[in-house]
DNA sequence: GCTAATCCCTGGAGTCACTCGAAGGTCAAC
DNA sequence: GTTGACCTTCGAGTGACTCCAGGGATTAGC
């Protein structure tokens, strides 16, 4: 199997896997006399499970750390690197949704305080006249204590 | 006020001041004899309004974009152009917090088949004979079709 | 007058996870 | 023999910083 048929079968690009590869993520495959890679189904295995945890969004990192643990270690192993991995990644993702969550209330107002806004206050010069200006630069200060 | 001054008081890095300078998000302020960059309160209130649209997730062509309307613009224009780009990036916030809560979703239900795997499996050679694999590599096919 | 500490300047590299392009080699079909 | 679709490597670009090196300025204390 050469790169781009691997690329099909696991979902990840051509250009990722030889990324990965380079950043010793993922092990070498054998090449072919002229110098193609050559993948076999176990390599496709670990391609879709790299693939996998990055789309839970673990750091290519950690995905370097527990490719090896499923390739040689033992099923326990595998499985306690995963819930350990897993659960910092739940923590993560959780942290994220609250961050956006407040930013999306923070627009929100923010949007709605500029929609209420006179139009016409800009006869007075300088930025503070307009009070758009004061609504998202405190929006800023604000939200930070 | 020297940059160290107008950090402080906008709630941006000097580092951070001299990078959207360099890009030219920033106006350039005036210098002292010895280089030295000086701010007004009116660069002060520039950096406040960078921030905060940043601190709304506004990327910096965006920013780079209002802080000219905001400048020299009306107040109507400034109204204009902060509603059009909050209510984007509204749009923007909300799609990714989607795809957070479906990562979360998934993180929790391979979390929980790792953890119901018995964690003996392992017997058989080939890393398709542990579970935890499949769970995590169909994780990644089933969430994308 | 010397020295240390604290500022300031610039330019460049490093981060993360790709993505794309250039320049060139290989292979199968027509 | 030429087209087109692959493959190879290397290097640069993305966004939004952050940090470092190497150098100059200013201030305070001795």
């Amino acid at each position: 199997m050469n790169i781009q048929q691997a690329a099909r079968a696991s979902g990840l690009s051509a250009d990722t896997i030889r990324f990965y590869e380079k950043k010793g993520v993922l092990p070498r495959p054998p090449r072919q006399e002229n110098g193609y890679r050559t993948y076999s189904e176990e390599h496709v295995e670990t391609l879709r499970l790299a693939r996998g945890l990055r789309d839970l969004g673990l750091p290519l990192g950690e995905v370097a750390e527990i490719l090896p643990v499923a390739h040689d270690g033992t099923c326990g192993d595998l499985r306690e690197a995963l819930v350990t991995t897993l659960e910092g990644a739940c923590e993560e993702v959780e942290r994220r949704i609250e961050d956006l969550t407040r930013t999306r209330g923070e627009l929100a107002s923010i949007l709605n305080g500029v929609r209420a806004m006179p139009a016409d206050t800009r006869d007075v010069p300088g930025m503070t006249a307009c009070g758009c200006v004061q609504l998202v630069a405190e929006g800023a200060s604000t939200a930070r204590t």
